[in-house]
DNA sequence: CAATCCAGCGTACAGCTGTACACTTAACCG
DNA sequence: CGGTTAAGTGTACAGCTGTACGCTGGATTG
């Protein structure tokens, strides 16, 4: 069942409205103050075309985003990669995700403005993907160390917000002062893996202790 | 130099304009989706009469941030003199920001917002009101216990932005789901502070410590 | 082959936008 | 008092938006 030239054709022109979307994200122009007429102009389609494959900017939008996660999936992976090579687990993440950020501004853009948008079909798209980094990292810590799931989770969690907000700011800040963010960064997910790795060496003890 | 009739009712005209703009919104409305003839209608005005009080809506804009900004700042003064009360420094901020959020979504949702927005000036404002909160955690903490100012000022980063990104969370939650979010910060929190203080404890010898 | 399908096009329209311009009318000030 | 200032109005217009509709021409199918 091989794909005629007529299948062929509409993906490729598919594969432009994407691109052309991706292309117009900038610092100062978001998926959402994009306009339908605006992705056809750049895709090379008569307006009208564009609902020949989308229903509406918002079904572009969530296969925006979905594609946004397949292209973070696959960092994944290559920052395990790289830890099993080099050891150092948070210097590793950060690094890699920074340089996800570096490379791919825009993609980065769209999840981060997303996540706060008008859309609660966005929204949730954009959350579920965090989630599933959260997901994997509790995982990961789970198996690598005696916490319970409460525990790897909270940790985790604290650990994808670190980084990712790290992402968000170095978006707007010259190649010198991301040295320091990335600094900073290194240092505060070092605070918390220490501290929950003290606070629940001692068995359960402390997990739900209440002193400041 | 009392303001006579004419200053009063511009004034009254002006804050109608930023209540009406406050007041429109919400979970799926943003700032940067209204228009300034919506402002207007809601504020009761001819769009035209708009510009007697602002350049554009840009310029309403930041002042709907700084405003927020003043907020916030009330806030926090009443966060600090109720931990002079209660003693628990994490708990007491988490509670009194959650309870921010709770009480005032749609000028969270402003900052959080255009914070990744599209106007340049707009981040710069919230990236100030952010910072101003990181620096004020910094002093109080750089007092409280013996980190260098860098130190401090690292902790207090991670610290602010653990719980901002919980308040951005908590917006989308049910409120029981806000109880267990809450539970987690506040332990994220207990994680950093130790983590701080004992990585830090003995004198700087760890300070710019490489191990993972 | 002929019949059907369907991606892409062009036209058209109503509804929205920001804002230029000329005006009224009440407060201000010498 | 009389002249000036300025907040607010209404009209007007060009430019943008999403999308309904009918068409064309090549690929697909029976």
């Amino acid at each position: 069942m091989m794909p005629g030239p007529r299948a062929q054709q509409k993906e490729k022109t598919r594969q432009a409205i994407i691109q052309a979307a991706l292309a117009h994200l900038s610092a100062d122009h978001s998926f959402s103050s994009m306009s339908l007429r605006e992705v056809a102009r750049e895709a090379g389609i008569a307006p009208t075309s564009f609902y020949r494959h989308f229903d509406d900017m918002e079904a572009l939008g969530l296969t925006l985003v979905d594609e946004s996660g397949i292209t973070l999936r696959k960092l994944m992976r290559k920052a395990r990669s790289r830890i099993e090579l080099k050891g150092s687990v948070i210097q590793t993440s950060v690094d890699t995700f920074m340089e996800f950020v570096e490379r791919n501004p825009n993609i980065f853009r769209l999840l981060l403005r997303e996540r706060t948008g008008i859309s609660p079909a966005f929204r949730d798209a954009v959350a579920r993907e965090i989630q599933h980094f959260k997901e994997e990292l509790t995982d990961y810590l789970a198996q690598e160390s005696n916490y319970t799931k409460e525990q790897a989770f909270t940790l985790a969690e604290g650990l994808v917000t670190l980084v990712f907000n790290a992402g968000a700011e170095a978006l707007d800040l010259a190649p010198s002062e991301r040295e320091a963010l990335k600094d900073r960064t290194t240092m505060q997910l070092r605070y918390l893996t220490f501290g929950a790795k003290l606070i629940h060496s001692d068995g359960q003890k402390n997990a739900n202790a209440k002193a400041s």
